[in-house]
DNA sequence: TTGTAGGCGTTATCAT
DNA sequence: ATGATAACGCCTACAA
């Protein structure tokens, strides 16, 4: 931990000049055998460590891909339930990068302090991951601008970067197709997430696609809205039984709003799914955990982060390519809540379609 | 994406020096509220989005903190299962990170590729977080040589770095005292993991220091090696009860050569708990989904994470602190294999103790 | 309060 | 095959 020790250092105790040691250094081309073995042995025996950030400045690439994704729940409690959305991501990106000997600097980032964090980060990366809403279109604006960023599950509305995302249309519609083919509902009701968040508008219309296929009467808005949270939805299911006619089914925009009916249902007095069939979305951890089992669509997230970080590798290293939009599958899981009477497998807890 | 846009450009157009655009930037003081908005102007609407690696340079400080971790199964399948080890420690490293604004950078290190990878972090980061298994200890050496470094749930043989990790031994004391307390067993064996794996053996001593408490004889070694994996632990059972006269209750040094063994002995056709007690250790995901249900212990990965990078941290702006040694408590959790008769929490699928 | 200028530790471009 | 040396983009004394 003496003065840092530098690549002058290395040249100078191996009789070379720096410029040699760092093509030895970088496997690079035009050094003899023995200087190499001389370069790397001293390297070796002072324990050098080239400085990543020096090297960054004079060659322009880092080697590292960056990855925001919010801040779900600093709450503590929260960020409980729901670990495998981000986590997945996380490793699947890992894997991508490590694979092209990339390193991946992650940060949460979430509106307010997030955004020094954000940009302090782009400052140090080759390439951006953003998750959804993890910052402001204006500010992606921004960054995409001054290096390659990949925006991951929010569909961007410019045409700028280049787009990674689950198909959330199609994987509503299965599961509503689910419930009007072997359940034979035809009164089901859509509870939206946010007003302006594009993966519950998605949703909704693949909802909205599977009742007009099934020559069902389409409504124009989701029935009611409990903003992606646990309460939001049981809020908005409470008040949906309470003022009138319910519907048979309700198809919930994700996964933490359907446990909230369900918990509303039951304070009701409501079976599930004998009385009223839920659905969810995303498959969180406790999907499976809460009773009934929640039927629900998973998205591939570790998936989409590798994708993410292979296109955003492909355009470090190639800028001039069109724009990359990749819509990767869902995939319908199969559990008790929609009226379905499945086993559950020990390690899955439901039965994927 | 024309020309790199830097500081020069910015102080010009603002009508000032790069210095001031510095200090602007670095919210220091020395400068009028009236540059101070003339130069975030002017950044802002160039967009500039200064090099963070050039900062990092310049400054000696990279506000990244580096964390390696272990390459479970590359396999793919494998990776399935044990998700939540590795991802609950990157995620405590991030909230412990971001908290103090800095970002984590993270690598999948194992043996061959890892290592350049994990000196090109080093290279980056302002500190090291490194996992058991990820670097063989010269090199952690090296590392721990030129930047602060803190081993994680790793005892590290030599003086030099940081350490955090879980209380093993006491957790496997805990463990086996329940067997013995509870269950009033006498007769107990337990299945070790590798045979240079520090856990297995703090494992392996909590294991005797139980046996010891309650006046049971003490065995010199382990009864078997499973290697840690679930067919090296379901290889060892069957060999164990073919060979001769069979442990009431086997205490195995982890969830996956338990789960390896509930699946030889009910090939057997021996019953679990009934004919035989099985424990294991570090609670991962399918820990509560085997039948019967593994009663195990579980490490506080989270906060292992958070303390990890705390310490860090500490040292990072401190240099001069006395050498920490962080042991987390470890957490009983009761389910069926040991023989208890709970019914599982939804949220939990177990009791914790 | 503001500017000048010398690093920070490499890589890369010329030479040789 | 090797060596000077100018970048790389910013920070930070030191001056003014």
């Amino acid at each position: 931990m003496a003065d840092r020790l530098t690549i002058y250092e290395v040249a100078r105790r191996s009789g070379v000049s720096t410029a040699t040691v760092s093509r030895v250094m970088a496997d690079g081309k035009g050094f003899s055998a023995a200087t190499r073995e001389r370069v790397r042995a001293t390297a070796a025996e002072l324990g050098w460590v080239p400085s990543g950030t020096a090297r960054g400045l004079a060659s322009r690439r880092n080697g590292i891909v960056g990855l925001l994704f919010p801040d779900l729940g600093n709450s503590g409690e929260l960020a409980e339930e729901s670990p495998l959305y981000v986590d997945q991501v996380i490793r699947g990106a890992e894997r991508a990068a490590t694979s092209a000997a990339h390193a991946v600097l992650i940060a949460a980032t979430h509106t307010t302090a997030g955004r020094e964090l954000a940009f302090m980060v782009a400052g140090k990366v080759d390439g951006l991951v953003i998750m959804a809403r993890c910052l402001s279109e204006p500010d992606i604006a921004v960054l995409s601008n001054s290096l390659p960023v990949v925006v991951l599950a929010n569909r961007y509305s410019g045409d700028g970067p280049d787009f990674v995302g689950a198909d959330n249309r199609s994987g509503s519609r299965a599961i509503t197709t689910h419930l009007i083919h072997v359940h034979a509902h035809t009164d089901l009701a859509f509870l939206a997430g946010p007003a302006d968040s594009p993966d519950s508008g998605e949703r909704f219309a693949g909802f909205c696609e599977a009742l007009d296929e099934a020559d069902l009467p389409v409504p124009d808005a989701p029935i009611a809205s409990g903003g992606f949270t646990e309460t939001g939805g049981g809020a908005a299911v409470a008040a949906l039984i309470a003022e009138g006619p319910r519907p048979r089914a309700i198809v919930c925009g994700n996964d933490e709003m359907a446990i909230g009916a369900l918990r509303v249902l039951r304070a009701a007095k409501l079976r599930v799914p004998a009385d009223l069939a839920v659905t969810g979305f995303d498959d969180i951890g406790v999907a499976q955990h809460v009773r009934p089992a929640l039927t629900t669509v998973r998205q591939p997230m570790r998936a989409l982060g590798e994708e993410a970080v292979r296109i955003l590798l492909d355009r470090i290293h190639n800028r001039a390519t069109p724009r990359a939009s990749v819509v990767l599958p869902t995939e319908l899981v199969i559990r008790r809540s929609c009226g379905c009477r499945v086993r559950p497998t020990s390690a899955e807890g439901g039965t994927r379609r």
